[in-house]
DNA sequence: CCCTATGTTATAGTAAGTATAGAACATATA
DNA sequence: TATATGTTCTATACTTACTATAACATAGGG
């Protein structure tokens, strides 16, 4: 699997799994219509608890990347609500930015990194 | 003062706390070797405990904003060690970019809003 | 020298969040 | 009917967040 968890991080395990499943979506690892693992089978084969898979699907949901179902399982469907992605961006953007600025990040060194890490992610959208 | 905190948010007081300080020296509010009041006073203040200022104040200091003194309080005083800045930029980066990258957000439409936050902190570095 | 204010540390308590465990439920599928 | 699904419930242990007192060494002002 795609998953692995640093059960030492100061990030909580759920959102470990929130993130890389996120990130497995973005590189084309996981593509719409395709289904993760049931809550009880993805908890074994980490080695955790069913109710911390839950947790993490349901934010996943809520979040507008699953869809959950009684008989299919857990389901890749993106939410594209861009209006609403624009202004999280914003909102998770700032901070960081603001940390970079201190930093004498310059914005065109900003901007690279940003182009970077886009390339990484696979390039599927340009 | 330039510290508002939502005591009603999900996110810690001293996170909340040490953004706002981060962001009032991004955009130059607060200024090298200008002091902030002491972790008592801001405590009063904003009307929360000594020990989350401190906290705040400590997790400033280890991340390299601020330098503490018996005698002269809390100064802004950034250490600009720039490859460990881009590389905290990275890793902050990423997560939040595969999310953008999930919800059909372009390259350039990220950029855009990189230079839209540059230029709202004050476009003292561009 | 005394008093005050500083950051710092220690202890303790409450509340909330994280992760675990076991059990049960309704429902859809084979 | 039997199985597997998400979902919900209760319960426990642990960690973190926040507050509350108290105390300490040290530097500065009067």
């Amino acid at each position: 699997m795609f998953i692995s968890i640093d059960f030492n991080s100061d990030e909580a395990i759920y959102m470990q799994l929130c993130d890389q499943i996120i990130r497995a979506i973005a590189i084309q690892e996981l593509r719409e219509g395709e289904s993760l693992p049931s809550v009880r089978q993805m908890a074994d084969e980490i080695g955790i608890n069913m109710h911390t898979v839950n947790k993490a699907y349901a934010i996943l949901r809520k979040d507008g990347f699953l869809k959950l179902d009684r008989r299919s399982g857990a389901m890749i469907a993106i939410d594209l609500d861009k209006i609403k992605a624009l202004s999280e961006l914003d909102e998770s953007l700032r901070p960081v930015i603001a940390r970079a600025i201190c930093k004498d990040v310059s914005k065109e060194e900003a901007i690279a990194m940003v182009e970077k890490i886009y390339k990484e992610y696979g390039g599927s959208i340009d």
